[in-house]
DNA sequence: TTGTAAGCGTTATCAT
DNA sequence: ATGATAACGCTTACAA
C-alpha cells in the first residue's frame, strides 16, 4: 500500500493539515516542523494521491488528445510536440485515437469528461457542429491544431496554408518552371484541401501561367498511394508537365515512386516540391524539397495556449510561420 | 458544473445508493426505478466522475506508456496498437516521451505513481536495475515492449531478434549472395543490437560464408543518418559486397539514400533487406525487402497481458512471429 | 427493494 | 503555528 498523508503525519506527530501546508509550501508553520515532516515523508517515501487532489481540487492536470490518426508520421511529430511541452508545465496526457470516426471520438469524448481531464487538444480534424456541441456541454478550453473551424470560435495553431502553398509554386516559378502542376487533396475539404489549391492558383495567375483546372488532380487524400496513382494520372493527362507541387509529402513521395517506376527522373524530368516536411522528407530519393511546417513548435505552442485558457487568461490563435526547406527535388530550367 | 450522483438521486427521488447501484449495474433495485433513474440520468447528462470512482476504487483505467521517442516512426505504430487495445478494454493511455534521459524517466516515473496509474508498458528501452527499483516500489504491473530485461523479472512481448536477422540473411544467402555485410547497431545493445548480429552470423556461418568481423559495420544508433556514413564506410572497407542486411530500415534507408550519391544502384549493384517494415520500407524507392515486426500487434498484445495483470490473473511473455517481406531492394544473383 | 453512513486521500476553513 | 473537520463524488457494507 501506498503511503498517505495520515501515515505522514501520524508519524511526524503533526496533523494532516500541517503536512498538508508543506506540501503544498503554504505558510503556517515553524522551519523546525517543516524539516521534520519533509523527514518523514522521505523515510516512507510518501507520494502524495493525485486522484484525491483532483477530487478536491476540481483538476487533474491532464488534458486529453484528439487525433485521426496516431501512427501518422505527421500526428507523431505534433504529439511530441505536445507531450514534451504538457510534461513541462506538469500536466499528462492521454492520447485518442479517432480515426476520423464519429462514434468513436464522440466515445472518447465521453471517457475523457468522465476522468475529468483539464483541456482538449483536437488535431487535424474537422470540427462538426456535434463535437462542438459536446465541447460546449465539458465546458473546458478546447485548442484545434491544424485545423480550424469556421462555424466556431475556437482558438487554433496552425500555418497558412494558402500562404504556404503560394511559396511552394512560386519556389518552382523561379527555378524557371512554367508548365506546373499539382497533386492536390480534396477540394471539399476546406481547412487543408482548398487553401493549398487557392495558393497554387494565386501563384500561377500572379506568374501569367495557366490555370486549367485539368493541371490540378485532386488526390482522395494526402497518403503515399493517392500520390502513386495521382502522379500518373496527372501525367497522363500533361505530359508536358515539368514540375508539380504536392499538397502533402506523401503525396510527393508517391509520385517519385510512380515516376522511378516509369523511369521518369526526378529532378531531371521533373521537379517536385512537397508539404510538411515530415521525418521523411529528409529520408526520400533524392530529398525532397518542400514546406516545412513547425509540428513541434505547434504541438508546444496549443499546450501553451492550453495553460494559458485553463488559468483563465484568454489565448489567440496563431498562424505559425511555415518555411520552405530546399533539398534535391527540384531542378532549375 | 457537472451533474453529481446527488443531483441525480434528488432529482429521482431515491438515494445516491440506488443511483450507483443501477449505474454498476448491480442487483437491488425494482425496473421501474431503474427507469425513474435512468431517465433522471439522461435528462440531467450526468457523467459519473472517474476521478472519485477512481478515489474510491483504487482503480483509474489508465495505464502509463514510457516510449524512448514519441515522434520515432517505430515508437508512433506500437503506440497505435497500445492505445487501440487499451480503450477497448475501457483504459486509457498517458504517454511519456523519456527520450532515454535517466531524470525525464524517473520524473515520470514519479508522474505516473501519483496519477495511480494501473499499469506501466515500457517501450523499446533497457530496463536499469534503478528503474527496476521504481517499478518494485511502484507495485503495479509492467509489461515490457520490444525489449526485454536479463537481470528483472518482467514479462515483455517482442520478436526473435536472432532469429529474425537470421532469415534477413538467409534470404540474401538464397538469393545467391555470398558476399554478405551487415550494418548492425550497437554490439553492445544487447537487446536489439548483439542478437542481431548473432543471427546474421549464425547464417554466414551455416552457408560457409565469411565471418569477418569488417563484414559488420556498427553503427551508432538505428537512425537514417548512421546508415547514410554506416554504408559508406562499410563500402569503402568491402568493395566487393554485392548485400547488405540492415539491423533497421531507417539504416536501409540510409544506405539507399548514401548509395544514390555514390551511383551504386540498388538492387542491381548491391541488395539490401531491412529491419521492421515500418510506413517508409513501402514508400522507399525501391521498395525495401525487409523484416516485419508486428508492431501494432505487440502493442494490443502487450495492453492484453496488462489486463490479465491488472485482474490478477499472470501473464507469459510473448515472442511474437516476424515476417520476410519481399519487394524490390533485392536482386538475384 | 431501498436508505444511511463510513470511508477513499486530499485541501481548505475554521478554531485554538 | 497548529489541529479538527467539512467537503470533493463516489462505492459499499450494514440497516431497515
Amino acid at each position: 500500500m501506498n503511503p498517505t498523508i495520515q501515515d505522514v503525519a501520524r508519524l511526524a506527530n503533526v496533523s494532516i493539515a500541517t503536512v498538508s501546508r508543506v506540501l503544498n509550501d503554504q505558510p503556517g508553520y515553524s522551519e523546525k516542523t517543516k524539516q521534520k515532516v519533509l523527514k518523514t515523508i522521505e523515510e516512507l517515501g510518501y507520494q502524495p494521491n493525485a486522484i484525491a487532489r483532483g477530487l478536491v481540487n476540481r483538476k487533474t492536470s491532464t488534458i486529453g488528445v484528439l487525433f485521426p490518426s496516431v501512427s501518422g508520421l505527421l500526428s507523431a511529430e505534433i504529439l511530441h510536440g505536445i507531450e514534451a511541452k504538457a510534461h513541462e508545465h506538469g500536466n499528462s496526457v492521454i492520447v485518442c485515437n479517432t480515426a476520423e470516426n464519429r462514434e468513436k471520438t464522440i466515445k472518447y469524448l465521453q471517457v475523457l469528461q468522465e476522468k475529468r481531464v483539464d483541456g482538449l487538444i483536437f488535431v487535424s480534424e474537422a470540427v462538426t457542429d456535434e463535437y462542438y456541441e459536446i465541447f460546449s456541454r465539458m465546458d473546458i478550453p478546447v485548442v484545434l491544431v491544424s485545423t480550424e473551424s469556421y462555424h466556431h470560435p475556437l482558438p487554433y495553431v496552425k500555418v497558412d496554408d494558402r500562404h504556404a502553398a503560394y511559396a511552394a509554386t512560386r519556389h518552382l516559378i523561379e527555378e524557371g518552371h512554367t508548365n506546373i502542376g499539382m497533386m492536390a487533396g480534396d477540394p471539399d475539404d476546406l481547412i487543408a484541401g482548398w487553401p493549398r489549391i487557392e495558393g497554387y492558383r494565386l501563384a500561377m495567375r500572379e506568374a501569367g501561367l495557366s490555370l486549367d483546372d485539368s493541371l490540378i488532380e485532386p488526390c482522395e487524400s494526402f497518403q503515399y498511394k493517392d500520390g502513386k496513382s495521382g502522379f500518373t494520372s496527372l501525367m497522363n493527362r500533361h505530359s508536358e508537365l515539368t514540375a508539380i507541387f504536392a499538397a502533402s509529402d506523401e503525396l510527393a513521395i508517391g509520385a517519385i515512386s510512380a515516376a522511378y517506376n516509369k523511369s521518369i527522373h526526378i529532378p531531371d524530368d521533373v521537379s517536385i516540391v512537397g508539404y510538411d516536411n515530415l521525418l521523411l522528407a529528409e529520408m526520400s530519393v533524392p530529398p525532397l524539397t518542400t514546406i516545412a511546417q513547425p509540428f513541434q513548435r505547434m504541438g508546444s505552442r496549443a499546450v501553451q495556449m492550453m495553460v494559458d485558457l485553463i488559468n483563465g487568461e484568454d489565448a489567440e490563435s496563431a498562424i505559425l510561420p511555415h518555411e520552405l526547406v530546399i533539398r534535391d527535388s527540384v531542378k532549375r530550367r
